[in-house]
RNA sequence: GUGACUGUAGCUCAGUUGGUUAGAGCGCAUGACUGUGACUCAUGAGGUCGCGGGUUCGACCCCCGUCAGUCACCCCA
């Protein structure tokens, strides 16, 4: 026998009961951000890799050190997605979308990132989220964040909390910058070495630094909300107050400042303590410039990522394994003749919606019961030598341990018969 | 990329200072019960002790390497 071969590091499968866990979510969410008014778009799993480097940013952790690159049979330089906010603007500009204007559009998928995996981290992970194109009023901040809490009520989560950050727009983001770094220059040698890198590559990254020597620092340094241009403090009250006025609760985390580039003004996201050190379920905000940079034209823009693996732990945590309901049909021959007749009515079953197991070995009722349970089935059927002389088919309730019996003819009413009684 | 810990049956784990034939529970199979399942009882199958090298008369155990997992750092979903 040959050697087995692992999934790739970081990577895991997905097999029942888990799979049922996907799938319930991914449709709850789809159903979600349909009632928003959002529709789904899917992308390619790989692109230029030029997209990412001008639509994530040179100096983010991304495009520096965790993206699967790779150069194609025909010099290509293509990469395996790490985000979902690029390629969907680029694909919503390909198709002209913003002709006439606001676009919603959500996705649900994979990203890949080469990362050391921990709790909460893999190399392929999976996020649900969504774009909202074309507005720039704070409406748009307060709508994302609502579908957000709407998740997580849906599934009665609470101890999730929602932090709330402005790193403010092109105008006063670089006054914030020049800020940051008059503050921090004379200190530059006492910083750590990392700050004492990104002092100089992308300065607002020192502010979520956790070395020790950093701290104190850190602790008075200038915050983003002393400097904020007239029109960004309205903006950023203007979301509050609408937070607000929904009953949605926030923190307003001067600190929380986001690993890509794009985004300006609002920056938000909802963390748990109940997943380690790995906590941000969900994050997002505003993004004004990025379409434009890819091409398109000056249109703002709001979206978030939510990280489905951290959400279905927090799920686990939350509630624990789900209970696994009994369901289905466990179809029953003892013996050839039996089987004969048995399979039309299983195909006659299934035709008419009802979920039906059967096995075809030869075994006991013993057997085919103890499989029954397996497969968490609510009823069985059966069909043996006493059945096929009384012409009469067993449609036993494995909950209430209560038999019936049901005529086996006429044969093409058998089936409908079965699924009647089942209800 | 850095660090710590862990790899023994399908799963969860024992395994003494290095010693001859590596165990348990659960699960699985068969039977007690020509044909009635969550309970019993009996029997059985299932292991290159992650992989490679080294030390030793002898390695699941010690050493080195490697791969993988877990957790943390960095960072993020």
């Amino acid at each position: 026998m040959s050697s087995k071969i692992a999934a790739p590091r970081g990577t895991q499968d997905t097999l029942p009961p888990q799979s049922g866990s996907w799938r319930e979510l991914e449709s709850r969410l789809a159903g979600l951000a349909q009632r928003f008014g959002y529709g789904e778009v899917r992308t390619p799993t790989f692109e230029y890799t030029e997209l990412f480097e001008r639509g994530v940013g040179e100096a983010t952790d991304i495009v520096e050190k965790e993206m699967y690159s790779f150069v194609d049979k025909g010099g290509r330089r293509l990469t395996l997605r790490p985000e979902w906010t690029a390629p969907v603007v680029r694909a919503a500009l390909g198709a002209n979308l913003f002709a006439q204007g606001a676009a919603r559009l959500y996705y649900i998928g994979s990203i890949y990132r080469y990362e050391r995996p921990q709790r909460g981290r893999y190399r392929q992970s999976h996020q649900f989220g969504v774009e909202c194109f074309g507005f720039a009023g704070p409406e748009a901040e307060v709508e994302v964040i609502a579908l957000v809490d709407e998740v997580l009520r849906s599934y009665g989560i609470h101890g999730v909390r929602l932090n709330l950050n402005s790193i403010g727009d092109k105008h006063c983001r670089p006054r914030y910058r020049q800020a940051l770094l008059d503050y921090l220059r004379p200190y530059r040698s006492e910083l750590s070495e990392e700050s004492q890198q990104r002092l100089e590559r992308n300065p607002l990254r020192v502010l979520d630094s956790k070395d020790e020597r950093d701290q104190r620092f850190l602790q008075t340094v200038p915050t983003f909300e002393s400097i904020l241009c007239q029109p960004c403090r309205d903006h950023f009250e203007a979301v509050k107050g609408y937070l607000d006025a929904l009953k949605i609760a926030y923190t307003v985390n001067p600190r929380i400042v986001r690993g890509l580039d794009y985004y300006t003004r609002t920056v938000f996201e909802f963390v748990s303590d109940a997943l380690g050190a790995q906590g941000t379920i969900c994050g997002g905000g505003r993004y004004d410039g990025l379409v434009e940079s890819l091409g398109g034209p000056s249109l703002p823009a709001v979206g978030f990522g939510l990280g489905l693996e951290r959400f279905l732990m927090l799920l686990e945590a939350l509630h624990g394994e789900p209970p696994r309901p009994r369901n289905g049909i466990q179809a029953i021959a003892l013996g050839q003749e039996a089987r004969v007749r048995l399979v039309p009515i299983v195909a006659g079953l299934r035709r008419l919606g009802a979920c039906t197991f059967i096995d075809y070995e030869e075994r006991k009722l013993l057997g085919h019961l103890k499989i029954a349970d397996r497969n968490a089935a609510g009823h069985a059927l059966i069909l043996g030598s006493d059945e096929l002389a009384s012409g009469e088919i067993i449609l036993r309730n494995l909950e209430r341990r209560v038999d019936r019996r049901l005529p086996l003819s006429p044969e093409q009413d058998v089936a409908a018969a079965i699924v009647k009684e089942v209800g």
